[in-house]
DNA sequence: ACAGCCATGTAACTCGTTACATGATTAC
DNA sequence: GTAATCATGTAACGAGTTACATGGCTGT
């Protein structure tokens, strides 16, 4: 029964189990600002293409909302919440992938003079504390609805190990700049 | 002048930046020590694909050894330092980009019952512990190779940043345990 | 002789992206 | 009226994977 799909497909049905239904419009913009600190932000046809295959594996199901069939509003089935849960519980589960274009330049650093990898450094600790801000926005978004039996309870979860996780690389990269500073 | 190549490309030309010449085979050994940990280990064909791509930019140079045309030793041109070093101070470096399939699940863990969940962080933990080891034994054969003016210094200050990286993600994840163990 | 590693490559395929096309609704 | 946003999709492409095919070299 189990269905097998990429990963990416089962992280969009999993949007869908917050009590409401959502247009491929919406589901986009609900992958934007969760998904995308932890997984990625498909683009908006990719949504669409998901949609339409987990509508075929009768995960979702669409609802017509507008006049002119536009708006579709799509709902997870109940074969879809078990799939998922089974997913959920499928061992084992992936490591974790970090693309660093930041280590990958530090890597070669001696192809360079040591002021283009500090300056590499510190742009990469700018644009770090704007991402930590957009996701302390996100999770601030939650309060009120992540209580311990309310559906934003495992979201506001990640949302908080994602900030300890920015907090933590801005200190190493941090510790990292002041060695490369003596040493330059 | 600038290529424009594929991120992966310039990773595995940086490999050969290392003052020796090696295999595709060889380079796939290497890739799968240190790039793994935050690029990607590409296949072992996707390195004959990409060693291809950058001699036809004459970007690396290829020299028969073997008596049967094998064993053809990759050795990277002048052209290719340059390119290199333009990628490095290439503006804006992309940020870095996590799959996180821990996270995804901690995320939908109110379709499941606790202990899945604790059980799942748990396993994490464990994986985490083996993978920051086999780091610590790479960081580990750099050791004498390391210094500043020698060309390992900036592979094991990125090691160096990995293993702070798992250490910080471990405590991360075992608070994120206590927390649910408290309240299951 | 056989296993296991070294070594290289092609073919088919999937995932995901960008570019393009189209049109409705809302706010000013 | 017109710009911005909402909304949905198709087509072409690129990056990277697995499966497959091939054969040499090394140790026992």
């Amino acid at each position: 029964m189990s269905q097998d799909l990429p990963t990416t497909s089962y992280a969009l049905l999993g949007l869908l189990t917050f009590g409401d239904d959502l247009t491929g419009y919406e589901l986009k913009q609900r992958a934007d600002r969760t998904l995308r600190f932890y997984w990625v932000s498909p683009a908006m046809s990719q949504v669409y293409t998901e949609l339409a295959r987990l509508a075929g594996h009768g995960l979702v199901s669409a609802r017509d909302a507008g006049p002119n069939k536009r708006s579709s509003k799509y709902r997870i089935t109940a074969k879809g919440r078990r799939e998922l849960a089974t997913w959920l519980e499928s061992e084992p589960v992936e490591f974790p992938t970090l693309k660093h274009p930041v280590a990958l330049r530090l890597l070669i650093g001696h192809l360079v003079d040591p002021a283009t990898t500090i300056g590499l450094l510190r742009d990469y600790l700018g644009s770090l504390a704007a991402r930590r801000a957009e996701l302390a926005q996100v999770r601030e978004s939650l309060r009120g609805r992540d209580d311990l039996d309310q559906p934003f309870h495992h979201p506001s979860l990640v949302a908080e190990w994602g900030l300890e996780y920015f907090d933590s690389e801005r200190d190493i990269v941090e510790k990292l700049l002041r060695r490369l500073e003596e040493q330059g």
